[in-house]
DNA sequence: CATGAATGAGCCTTCATTCAT
DNA sequence: CATGAATGAAGGCTCATTCAT
C-alpha cells in the first residue's frame, strides 16, 4: 500500500523527520486538535516510534518549540551580525530576517507564537521560555541599535522592550496581510513595516512626544 | 448542594449567560481543549440546555465569535465618532478604544484573534468573517483619517490595509508587554503605540520613502 | 441487539451493579488483565459510565477492595458476636464464618487477598489497609478467645498475630482443596480445620513446647 | 554507555540468567504487568534474545514455573530424605525446608503460587501441574509420616491432602507475618507452625473428633 | 550470537451529544 | 424549562512481537 520498504533509519534522522512532520501538523491544527497518528503518518512511520523517541505528545511538542525557537534566534542573530555597519542597517537586516522567518517558515512561527499555553505546565513553561528568548533577541537589537546611534544612555531598556513587542506583533499580523496579497513582493512588506515604525520607534525610545491633548 | 434553586430565566438572559461563560472558557483553553461541561457549570446550568440553545459546541463558539466581533466593532466605531474633529484625533480615539478593548476584554479578543481556524469549515468561515469585519473597521478609519487630511485620492486603500494589520498586530502584542509591566499605566501603552506609528504611518500611506540601500 | 431498553437506574444502584461486575472480573483475571470493557458489559452498561462513577480503573478497584473488606469484617464480627458464650464457641463461630466467606464468596476473597499490590501506590495502600483490617479482626478474636479462657495476660498479642496469619492462610488454601472435592460437605472443611489447629493453637499461644531436638 | 562488552555466553548460561531475571520481575509485577523489556534489561541482554530462547512471554513464564517447581520439589524431598529416622523428624525436616523455601526464595514462591491462572490455557495448565506436584509432595510426606507411625491403613489419603493444603497455605501466610516481624528469628516461625498443627494434624488424619456441639 | 528499528493490536480515558423523565 | 443518565467515537499510550543488519 504505502511506501513500506520499512526504511531503517538511524535515530537522529528519524527524530528530525518526526519533528518536521509535527511542526507542520501542530501548526495547522493547534496542539489539542493535532493527532499523533497524523504526525506519524506524515513522517512515514508508525505511532509507537513517536512515543519511543519523544515519550508523549507533550514531549514532542516541547521538542518542536525548542528547535524552532533556536532556529529563529539563530537566523535573526546571524542576519544582524552579517549586516554589521551602522545600527540602522543592522536593525533593518535583523528585522528583515525576522520578518522573512515569520513569513516563510509559517509553520514554525505559528507553533512558537500562536499556541494557547494553557494546555499544560510543561508546555506553558516551554512556550514562555521560547517567547522570552525571541523577545530578548529583538529587544537587544532594538536597544543596541538606538543607544549606539544615540551614543547615549541605556535607560531605554524598558522602552526597547515595548518597541520589540510592537514590532513582533506587527510583523506577525502583516503576514496575514501578505496572504491576502500573494502577488505583492515580500520585500515590500518588510520595507513598508520598516518605514512605518522607523521614525516613531526612535522617538519612543528617546521618550515619546506626541499627545492627544496637543494637536 | 450547590446554589440550585433552579432559576427560571427567560431564554435571552440564559443565552447571554451561556455565551459569557463560553467566551471565558474558550479563551482560557482554546476551542478544542474547552469542555462543554465546564461551560455549562460556569453558566450555572446543565449541559443539555447548552445544546438546546446552541445546537452544538461549534454553534456555541460561532455565537461567541459573532457577539464579540460585533461588540468590538461597535466600541471602536463609537469611539471614533465621539471624538469627531481632526482626523488625527479621530484616529487616536479609535485606536485607543481598540487598544483598550484588546487589553481589557482579554477573553473576547483571544476568542476572536487567537484561535486556530482549522477546526472546522463553519468556524474558519466565522473567524474569517469576524476578522475581516474588524480589519475593515480599522482600515476604514486609517484610510479616511489620512485621505481626509490629505484631501486626496483613495488609492491608498491598499496601503491602509497594510497599516491596519500592522496596527492591530502591534496592539495585540503590546498587551503581552503590559502583562509583564502591570504597574505601567495602560494609557501609556496606547500613547507609545500612537507615537511609534503616527509619523511612519502617514509616510507609508503616502508611499514610503526609506530604503536600506540609501542610508 | 442486546437488552437495550436503556434502563434508567439511580446512581447508587448502578454503582453497586458495577462493583459487583468488577469484583467478578478482577477476581477472574487479576487487576492488569481485567479489561474495563468487560466489566462494563457484564454490568450491562457502557464504559463511560464506569468512568463517570469511579474515575478510573484504579478507582474502581479501590472501591471493590473497600467494599469487600468491609463485608468480610462485618460478616466475621457478627458471627462471633452472635455465638456469644464460651471463647471456644466464639472462636469456632468466627472462624467458621470467615471460612465460609472465603469459600463461598470466592471472588471477594481473591480480590482482597490474591492481588499483587505492586500495581500502583493507591492500590498497594488500599490492599494493605484491607488486609490489615481483616487480620486485626481475626487476631482480636484469637487473642481474646484464649486470654479469656486463660483468665490470663494479654502478652500473647504477638503470638496471636502469628496464629491469625496461619489460620487465614490455611483457610484460603483449604478452599483450593474444596474445589478438588466438590462432593465433600463444606462444613467438614471448617470442622477439620478447627480440629487441626485447636489444640496446637492454644499451646502456641501459651508458649509452644515441642522442638525437633527432643523427640 | 552501559557495561556492554557484549559477552559471548553459551546458551545454557544465558537461559539461566534470563529465567533468573524473569522470576524476579514476574514475582514483583505479576504476569500481565511484567514487561519483557524490563526482564531483558535485568538479564543484561536485548529483547530479541529472550524471544530467540523462549519464543514468547508465555513460554518464558512457563519455563520459570517449571524450573521453580522442580527446585522446590527437590529441596523438599532432599530435606525429608536427609532427615531419615522417625516419621516425626522426617515430617519436621520436610516442612521446615518447605517453609524455608517459601520464606527465603520469595520470588520463586510468588511465581508458583500467587499468579492468576486465567491468563491463558498454557499458563493455567503449567501452574496447575506445578501446584499439583508440590501438593503431591507435601501430601505424600504427611500421609507416609502418619501411616507409618500409625502402622495403619492408607485410607487417610483424603485427609492427608486436606492437611497438606492447610499446611502450605499456613506457611505461605506466615511469610507475610514474618515480613512484619523481621527481627523475629525465622526458625521460630517454622517451630511455631509445627507446634500449632502437629497434634491436631494427627487427630485429623486419624479422623477428627472435636465438634462445636460438644464443648 | 546479538541488536536497534519498527509495528499491529489493544486498552484506558475523554468528550460531544442524546434521551427519558 | 430543566436535568441525570447514558453512549459512540475517537485519541493517547503501551507492549508483545518481528525484521534487517
Amino acid at each position: 500500500m504505502k511506501d513500506k520498504p520499512k526504511r531503517r533509519v538511524p535515530r537522529s534522522v528519524r527524530e528530525r523527520e518526526i519533528v518536521d512532520a509535527a511542526v507542520h501538523v501542530f501548526s495547522q491544527r493547534g496542539y489539542r486538535a493535532a493527532v499523533v497518528d497524523e504526525i506519524a503518518e506524515l513522517a512515514g512511520i508508525s505511532k509507537p516510534m513517536v512515543y519511543l523517541y519523544f515519550t508523549s505528545k507533550e514531549g514532542l511538542f516541547v521538542a518542536c518549540v525548542r528547535r524552532e525557537a533556536r532556529r529563529l534566534a539563530e537566523t535573526f542573530r546571524e542576519a544582524a551580525q552579517r549586516a554589521g555597519g551602522s545600527p540602522e542597517l543592522r536593525l533593518w537586516a535583523g528585522l528583515s530576517a525576522f520578518f522573512a522567518f515569520v513569513a516563510e517558515r509559517r509553520d514554525s512561527w505559528v507553533v512558537l507564537h500562536r499556541q494557547a499555553p494553557e494546555q499544560s505546565e510543561a508546555i506553558a513553561a516551554e512556550l514562555a521560555e521560547a517567547r522570552r528568548t525571541v523577545m530578548a533577541e529583538v529587544t537587544a537589537l532594538v536597544a543596541s541599535g538606538i543607544s549606539d546611534s544615540d551614543g547615549g544612555d541605556h535607560l531605554g531598556e524598558f522602552e526597547a522592550e515595548f518597541v520589540a513587542h510592537a514590532l513582533v506583533g506587527a510583523a506577525d499580523a502583516v503576514t496575514d496581510w501578505m496572504e491576502r496579497h500573494p502577488d505583492s513582493p515580500p520585500d515590500g512588506a518588510s520595507l513598508r513595516l520598516m518605514n512605518m515604525v522607523w521614525i516613531g520607534m526612535r522617538d519612543v525610545l528617546a521618550g515619546g512626544t506626541w499627545a492627544p491633548q496637543a494637536p
